[in-house]
DNA sequence: ATGGTAGTCAAACTA
């Protein structure tokens, strides 16, 4: 199975970016986020025209949204209301076969690393705390019947030195920062997850998977961050097989500013 | 330290 996550910063504009690639790397799961499209204007039939005959998404208008398009069945889950915000950044499903699947949009936070003086940095780390209390809960009740569960997103923070092109320049730059690495540590923890990207590519190899539009030349100095993961269960992480940061998808016209990260299980 | 670009949806917000 090749499964997909991609940031693709509205689907309406960059449905042609999905479709080439789709044809590229033929994927069966495809987690999209920042879909920002409300529910009723869904291009349903147009995503089905790709290939994906199951399709899940929750939308909101203009912001956020995440969708899951598959080649394979599944059962569709209540997403939690997250922060109590009424949202769109949580999509959960069961594949056929018995694996969980879920599909994160964590905040990303503003730019002033400080919760006091800032409501969005506090909603983010807020929402880490939520990710691992349910995750421990989970864990404990056994939620996933024979521990195949998969958790991909843009989750917004890069935890390691090597995730950054400079880890002493970006401690104090929100993705970075200490404090969000030992949350979204402690959600690792929590759900037993294991970094399927990290399994096959080990630091310190550096790996990126968003670079800012705020730049004239992305490529200049490869100023990018890894802020796109996929997570599996240990019983899923021995059946890693292979995993791929598609970088040249930066370089296509008019890009989102991240690019999708693919892993393939057996 | 500053300001740089992109998307939604039509002014201001988010990233």
């Amino acid at each position: 199975m090749r499964i997909a996550t991609w940031n693709i910063n509205s689907l309406r504009l960059r449905i042609d970016l999905l479709r080439r690639l789709v044809q590229q790397e033929g994927c069966d799961v495809i987690c999209l986020q920042e879909i920002k499209v409300e529910d009723g204007l869904f291009p349903l039939e147009a995503v089905k025209a790709l290939g994906y005959p199951y399709i899940r998404f929750h939308g909101m208008k203009g912001y956020n949204g995440v969708a899951i398009l598959s080649k394979i069945p599944f059962t569709v889950m209540d997403p939690k209301d997250w922060c109590l915000k009424g949202d769109a950044r949580h999509a959960h499903v069961v594949l056929d076969g018995d694996v969980e699947l879920h599909n994160f949009y964590i905040p990303a936070g503003g730019d002033i690393p400080d919760p006091e003086e800032n409501v969005k940095f506090a909603h983010k780390l807020q929402f880490l705390d939520e990710l691992t209390a349910h995750f421990a809960a989970g864990a404990k009740a056994g939620a996933s019947a024979k521990g195949k569960a998969i958790m991909v997103g843009d989750l917004n923070i890069a935890p390691l030195e090597d995730d950054v092109w400079s880890h002493k320049q970006l401690l104090s730059v929100v993705s970075h920062t200490p404090i969000e690495v030992e949350k979204l540590t402690a959600v690792q923890k929590a759900g037993k997850w294991v970094d399927a990207v990290r399994q096959i590519t080990p630091a310190p190899t550096k790996l990126f998977s968003w670079w800012s539009y705020r730049s004239a030349d992305w490529t200049r100095n490869d100023r990018g961050r890894r802020l796109d993961h996929v997570w599996v269960t240990p019983a899923i992480s021995k059946r890693v097989r292979h995993a791929t940061i598609l970088k040249d998808m930066r370089g296509w016209t008019q890009p989102s500013d991240h690019v999708a990260v693919i892993v393939d299980i057996d």
